[in-house]
DNA sequence: TCGGTTACTTTGTCCGACAAGCATACAATC
DNA sequence: GATTGTATGCTTGTCGGACAAAGTAACCGA
C-alpha cells in the first residue's frame, strides 16, 4: 500500500530499515533526486567523477557504475568533451525504447492498431487548432516529396513514418506525440511492404494525406479526423490482403523486414 | 537519412569509419543484440562477469559498466542470488520512466487530458469484447473497495488509478494498457485532490466506474465508451472548479501533492 | 537421510595506475 | 595582431589486482 521507491514496506519500528541497495544505485538515485526536483536544472554541469568521489565518499568505480544507469535512463548527457551536464530525456529516445519492449512483448498487430486508431485521429483534429505554420510547412514539404517518392517503397515508407510523426507535432500535444512514436516506427516494415507489393497503395496513401493536411489547414476538425480514421482503416485492409494474420506479433514483420540480411535465430 | 544505430552517418570511402564508442558501450550493445535477436531468451542466465570478461577481452570493470546500462534499460536482471539473466523490461518500469520524463518536459494538464480522451474510451470499447473474467473480477474487487472508501481521499484516488489500470488490462491490448498507465500515474494526485475538495466527486466517481463496468459485463461497447468519456469529461469539469489552470504544467500538481512535505525548490 | 561445516564462487567495493582526448595557457610564426 | 604550434594539466576510459560479504555447492558425520 505504503510501498517505497525501491518496492520495500517502510519499517514500523524505531530505527529505519538499513539501505540495503549497493552503492551505485544510491549514487545514482541521489543524483536523480536532485534532477527531478528541480536543484539540477537542465544542462547544469553535474561535476567530475572525481567531484562525485568526493562528495559521495565512495571509489571512482562506483561512482561510474551510477553514471551508466542515469546516462542510460537519459537525466544526464556529455558533451563534445564528455563533461556530463544535467538533461531532459528525449522524447525519440524513450521511443525506441518503447518500441523494442513492444517487439519484446510480442505484441500483436491488432494491438498495434487499435492504439493507432484511438490515437492518430485525435492526433489530426487537435492539430487543426494547434498546428504552427512551420510544422505546417514541414508537412506540405513532406507530402511533396512523398508525390516524388512514389516508385521507391523504402522511402516512401520512411515520409510515411515521418507525415504521422509531423501530425503528432503539429497537434501542440507532446503526449500524444509521444505515446504515437513507437507506433509509428514499428508500422514503418508494413508500410514498406504495403508499398512494395500492393500497387495501389502509394497513391491511396498520398491522396489520404493530402485529406489530411487539407483538413488541418482548414481547420477542419471532423474532416481532418474522418480522413485519418480511413487512412488508418486503409493500412489495415491493405494488410489483410496481404494475407497476414492480425494476430501475428510484430515482431516478426519487424525482424523479416528490418533485419533481413542477419540469418533467422536457429530455432532457438 | 540512413543514420547508424549510434547517431552516425556511414562513411563513404574505402575504410569503414573507426569505431570510437567506449567498450562498455560495445559490450552492452552487444549482449543487447543477443536478447533482441531471441539467441538469448528472456529467463537465459548472462554468464557471471568473469565469464563476460572472458568472452570479451575487457576489464571487469568495463563489463560492469555495460552490465548497469542493460540493468537500467530492463534488458537484464538479477535473481535472488544477484545472478544476471535476460528479462523482458516491465511495463511499469517504462511507465514511471515515461511520466517522469512527461513531468521533466512539464507537459500540461491538457495535453495529459486530451491523450486521456483518445484512449480510455477505446480502452473500455475494447474491454466489451476481450475482457477475461479473472480480470471482470478484479474490477468488481476494486468497485467494492472503492465504494468503502468514500471518506479517505488518498486510498479512493489510488483505488481510481488501479480501476482505469485494471479497464486496460481488460482491454486486452497491451500497446493500450502500456500507453495509458503513465496517464494514470499522473493523474493520482488531481484524483486525491478532487476527492478531497469536491464533496459531489467519490459519489460521481464510482457511479461512472460502475456504469462503465456494468456496460463492459454487459459488452455494450457503445455504452462503455459513452459512460468512460462522460467519465472523463467530469474529471476535467472537476479539476476547472476548483479553480485550477489547464495549461498549468503537471509537475506543480504533482509535486504539490505527493511531496508536500519537501519544501520547494526555494525559486530555482 | 538429514543437518551442519567447509571450501569455493560471485558480487560489491576499493585502490592505484596509465594512455588518450580535450582545454587552457603560452610560445612561435607569419 | 592573428594564427599556428606546443606544453601542461585535467578528465575520462581502461586496466590490474585485492578483499569482504553473501550465496552455493560439496563434503562429512551422525
Amino acid at each position: 500500500m505504503a510501498a517505497l521507491s525501491d518496492g520495500t514496506e517502510p519499517a514500523d519500528g524505531l530505527f529505519g530499515r538499513i539501505d540495503h541497495r549497493p552503492a551505485y544505485q544510491r549514487v545514482a538515485e541521489a543524483i536523480e533526486r536532485e534532477i527531478m526536483s528541480g536543484r539540477l536544472a537542465p544542462g547544469a554541469p553535474i561535476g567530475t567523477e572525481a567531484d562525485l568521489v568526493r562528495q559521495f565518499g565512495v571509489n571512482r568505480s562506483t561512482v561510474r557504475e551510477g553514471i551508466r544507469m542515469l546516462e542510460q535512463s537519459g537525466l544526464i548527457q556529455r558533451d563534445g568533451s564528455r563533461r556530463l551536464f544535467a538533461s531532459l530525456p528525449r522524447y525519440t529516445k524513450l521511443a525506441s525504447r518503447i518500441s523494442r519492449a513492444l517487439v519484446l512483448h510480442q505484441v500483436t498487430f491488432r494491438e498495434l492498431w487499435e492504439a493507432t486508431m484511438a490515437i492518430e485521429p485525435m492526433s489530426a483534429e487537435l492539430a487543426c487548432t494547434h498546428a504552427r505554420p512551420e510544422v505546417l510547412d514541414a508537412i506540405a514539404g513532406n507530402l511533396e516529396r512523398s508525390r516524388r517518392a512514389v516508385g521507391d517503397p523504402a522511402l516512401l515508407a520512411e515520409l510515411d513514418t515521418e507525415f504521422h510523426a509531423l501530425i503528432g507535432r503539429a497537434s501542440g500535444n507532446r503526449v500524444i506525440e509521444l505515446s504515437r512514436e513507437p507506433l509509428g516506427l514499428l508500422f514503418q516494415p508494413t508500410s514498406h511492404m504495403l508499398a512494395e507489393e500492393v500497387p495501389v497503395a502509394p497513391a491511396r496513401m498520398i491522396e489520404a494525406h493530402t485529406r489530411v493536411f487539407e483538413a488541418i489547414r482548414a481547420g477542419d476538425v471532423a474532416e481532418a479526423g474522418a480522413w485519418m480514421r480511413r487512412h488508418v482503416h486503409d493500412f489495415r485492409r491493405g494488410f489483410e490482403r496481404l494475407g497476414k494474420d492480425l494476430e501475428q506479433p510484430v515482431e516478426r514483420l519487424f525482424h523479416d523486414h528490418v533485419s533481413a540480411r542477419t540469418p533467422p535465430p536457429a530455432g532457438r
